[in-house]
DNA sequence: ACAAAAGTAGACCAATCTGTCTACTAGAAA
DNA sequence: TTTCTAGTAGACAGATTGGTCTACTTTTGT
């Protein structure tokens, strides 16, 4: 762990310390959802958030390192507010609904802990680094995996978890179309687009 | 590699004037293809083709346009095969099938001509240039709109042209599901998955 | 009061980046 | 023969890369 509390009894470091290194998690975010990963120097994140050099090697042993510090602080926020968005639906219509609705916000750029939409980070990051066992490609394909299982966990409550998994795995494919669709061909209405694939899906189940 | 000159003393075969910006482009879309556009640079697609440096600024003017080239390379190869796939069929339902059976083979590497399989090469290249005015993402979003009229006028011989294109837009978002789960988590089922959702959506034209 | 942690600025390093340039060779066309 | 095109090898330039390092300041807990 970074936070090492200094000897025996002394207390945890303040919370101004992670304040810079959280700040250059944010900015190196901003500008490697932009212009991806290989794209981005590190002088061009220092730069862009005021911060030395020292600081960020201070913090990170290598880019490889601020690069993985991204990938879970995108992987939080976005399933977290995924999550809150879905969470308290009533029915697995609902619950299909508000995911789709969700997407079309997104797409819209009417979610602001998102930043403006560029379509899966993720997605992106798994393309520049396409040997399976990277970190990068693994810590990309374990964020998906975590959405279908908590989509799948949801749906259990309506469904026998056989048909709760493959639905699961069926709204995010569609997910991905619609956001490839939105990202590529600027094509917005994806999200409305894939809700109407995914109620022929329900209708049926 | 593949093409592998003959390097005995100098061959420079008279009619193969563009032989050599071929390969070029061929050697320059494979490292591309696995690290991505920012991820490779100049000398290493001519340290891997044994071209010289003076050679590839003869054809291309900068890095640039090789990559302009190296898109609409892969366009042709990727659009002549998924028509291949598909032109033949007699019937809306057999074109769908034949579709979704041609993404199986693509990630199973089971078609040569489009190397192995590391996903869509300009959802890749889109997500490296985001500004969608830039002649890079143009070019993406090009492809994608040319496969769905494609399909959209192959759909038309049995379909009204209001659900021709309906069904075009389903099966490229469909398409596109299918090739992230493929890539990101190594899903290798996700193009016959595609194809169930897309049967539903045949039965209720 | 004092020591440690966290921060700053920026020089510096070796490697790599895109792109230019000189000097030369081979083949084709006039 | 002469000229043009396509090609070779590779030195070179200027900028940028990721990363290290020294010297100094600020903040903070004991």
């Amino acid at each position: 762990m970074t936070l090492t509390t200094s000897t025996t009894t002394t207390p945890t470091t303040p919370a101004s310390a992670p304040a810079k290194q959280q700040q250059l998690v944010h900015t190196a975010f901003t500008l490697f959802y932009r212009d991806s990963i290989h794209g981005v120097g590190i002088n061009q994140i220092l730069q862009e958030s005021g911060i030395a050099k020292k600081t960020l090697y201070h913090h990170f042993a290598s880019k490889d390192e601020l690069v993985l510090a991204v990938l879970a602080y995108r992987d939080e926020v976005f399933f977290s507010w995924l999550q809150s968005r879905i969470h308290h639906a009533a029915t697995a219509e609902a619950l299909v609904q508000n995911w789709f609705a969700a997407l079309d916000d997104w797409f819209h750029n009417r979610v602001a802990e998102l930043q403006e939409f560029r379509g899966c980070f993720f997605m992106h990051s798994a393309a520049e680094f396409t040997d399976p066992a990277h970190p990068v490609h693994q810590h990309c394909a374990q964020h998906k995996t975590r959405l279908v299982s908590m989509l799948s966990k949801h749906l259990g409550q309506w469904l026998d978890s056989r048909k709760a998994k493959k639905l699961a795995d069926d709204l995010c494919l569609l997910k991905e179309g619609a956001i490839v669709c939105a990202q590529v061909q600027g094509n917005k209405k994806a999200a409305r687009q894939a809700a109407l694939i995914a109620s022929g899906l329900l209708r049926h189940l």
